[in-house]
DNA sequence: GGAGTGTAGTTGCCAGTGCAATCATTGTCG
DNA sequence: CGACAATGATTGCACTGGCAACTACACTCC
């Protein structure tokens, strides 16, 4: 019976709840700094070069790359104008629907990733994982996809 | 010897960490979206309520609040300002150091905080706390302390 | 006790973001 | 075919949030 009036959250299990938005906010913000500060480069264009990296062709339209990322649509059209002018992603219609547009990595974009992981990776790991051993890693895992599961069935 | 430039996650982690990332978005995501939805609150407000309501004499100093929500100094002065228009929030001038103002909770602002934690208490159970068995939550406080731990040794 | 340094908070300014409206194109149904 | 709804993306507008500059006050040291 989700949803019922009387919330009640074991004492506990909020203060996890309140680790693990303390974890994100810690982790998050050391990894945005240090990419801002090797290579200038915000961390949520490092997750678009990812994204189209990862891509079939090294390319994305626009809405499944909102999605990856987390955006709104028109916040990434703003996000993919600046890439744009950095040289990192070009445009292209897509021909067989011409309402649609992919983002394509360049290849500038894509030396600008390869720059850019190794900090990036440098500070996951220093700041997250290398703290667990496997026993945490495979908990943690176990966890979120739980977690996710229930998330993607109902809403 | 962290810092090194080879920087290796292995891929397994790197999945955790993403799922973690995506967990975060997500869940957040839900939880501001219904407590908007159902009493026109943003998240930032909540935070500060709670905040205050759990301090001393209801009532913390505005760089004190501002570490506790993670905003900065300037942020936290307009977050306040709008929330004292809200007359949920009121400032009082610090008589021991007389640079320093205090954000102090009010009657409206504590009746606010009752019925918006209804909500959020209902929403961090539905989507994440209830999905978690008593060995998944204790794992996860684990390893949280662990990465928290070490975050606030070094930097 | 007065100059110089440091700290608390606010304000000017600007970058980034989302919502709603809009434009262009596609699909559907009479 | 032609009207009308639906979809992909962009733009207008308003809001939020941070950085740096600023004001006000406190501490230190001569």
């Amino acid at each position: 019976m989700t949803g019922s009036s009387g919330a009640r959250v074991a004492p506990e299990r909020l203060a996890v709840w309140r680790q693990f938005l303390e974890v994100h906010a810690v982790v998050v913000g050391a990894l945005e700094t240090e990419l801002d500060e090797a290579r200038g480069l915000p961390l949520a264009w490092y997750d678009v070069l990812v994204s189209l990296h990862e891509a079939p062709d090294r390319r994305l339209r626009m809405q499944d790359l909102a999605r990856r990322v987390l955006f709104s649509r028109s916040g990434l059209t703003r996000l993919v104008d600046r890439m744009v002018d950095a040289a990192y992603v070009a445009r292209e219609r897509c021909e067989d629907d011409r309402r649609g547009m992919f983002a394509v990595l360049t290849p500038a974009g894509a030396k600008c990733l390869r720059d850019a992981s190794g900090v990036h990776l440098r500070g996951v790991r220093d700041h997250f994982d290398h703290h667990l051993d496997d026993a945490d890693v495979a908990a943690l895992g176990i966890a979120f996809a739980k977690v996710l599961a229930a998330e993607s069935d109902d809403g």
